[in-house]
DNA sequence: AAAGAGGGCAACCGCAAGGAT
DNA sequence: CATCCTTGCGGTTGCCCTCTT
């Protein structure tokens, strides 16, 4: 039995866009926005079914998206993004502005995959290298009631404020470079540490887990494995997608996946 | 020069989530 | 509370272009 379309598709055009079809497209949305797309077809006088008309703009029309080939950087960043965040396309083209989850999911499944294959191989053959990278355990990020714990964890009490990023509990950082230095946890930080600086930080005193391929994937294993400074939390959120910027920050600041192979 | 292979990318499909009724 | 509708997302497809033989 062949399961009914979607969507109305009796007489509605389908395949590539013409550019008659886009200008029309367009101007409809400027014109009069998109708050219906289902209703916009028709408003428009276009043959084509609301899904359509709104992968389209989407992923071509709409005025702020960025043309032309990625650059090494946001290549890079993909790669990192989706170390964190899996396939979740979406939430990846959130950090890469102008970028489509459409375009970063073509890019990665015909450059990057290959390119993070490569990569995979040279950590393999550098297994032994990849064992001396300390493995912890101690600290749970997924409770913030155990902040007192995280005082227990030797290696990275004093990070408070990356110039650049925010941490959960922390209000946004200004403009002002001389913020840097500011010290704004609330709960379970040790006075004497409050003038330290991630930029000050020897980046050795950063210790990540051995990372496999479920690592970033695997809430509760990030949240088990994974170094929290004393303090960093306080009364902020506590999970994952409470602020990937901060985890992808961190992350980026320590050296990458680089750092750990 | 022609044919086949492979890659890149736009577009489609189906499902899930969330809001409206 | 149940159902319907709309939107958003990730996976997949298929066309077109380029490269290789």
């Amino acid at each position: 039995m062949v399961r009914a379309p979607c969507c109305e598709k009796v007489g509605l055009k389908r395949g590539p866009w013409t550019p008659e079809e886009d200008k029309i497209l367009i101007s409809h949305i400027q014109n009069y926005g998109h708050s219906n797309w289902r209703a916009l077809p028709k408003q428009a006088g276009l043959l084509r079914c609301g899904k359509s008309c709104r992968l389209r703009w989407i992923n071509y029309l709409r005025p702020d998206i960025k043309r032309g080939n990625f650059t090494e950087e946001e290549e890079e960043a993909i790669i990192k993004l989706h170390e964190m965040l899996g396939n979740r396309w979406s939430a990846i083209a959130a950090k890469l502005p102008g970028r489509t989850d459409n375009e970063i999911k073509n890019v990665w499944h015909t450059h990057l995959k290959k390119k993070l294959k490569q990569k995979q191989d040279f950590k393999s053959n550098n297994k032994q290298l990849h064992e001396t990278v300390p493995k912890c355990d101690e600290v749970s990020v997924g409770n913030q009631s155990d902040s007192e714990n995280y005082s227990n964890v030797p290696t990275l009490t004093g990070l408070h404020e990356i110039p650049g990023m925010h941490s959960p509990m922390s209000p946004q950082p200004s403009s002002s470079s001389s913020d840097h230095s500011t010290v704004t946890e609330t709960s379970g930080a040790t006075a004497e540490t409050d003038n330290i600086t991630f930029e000050n930080m020897d980046s050795s005193e950063i210790i990540f887990p051995v990372i496999d391929e479920d690592f970033w994937s695997d809430e509760a294993g990030l949240a088990s494995e994974i170094m929290i400074p004393s303090g960093f939390y306080g009364n902020g959120p506590t999970s994952i997608d409470d602020d990937m910027d901060f985890w992808y920050n961190l992350f980026v600041k320590s050296g990458g996946i680089e750092e750990l192979l």
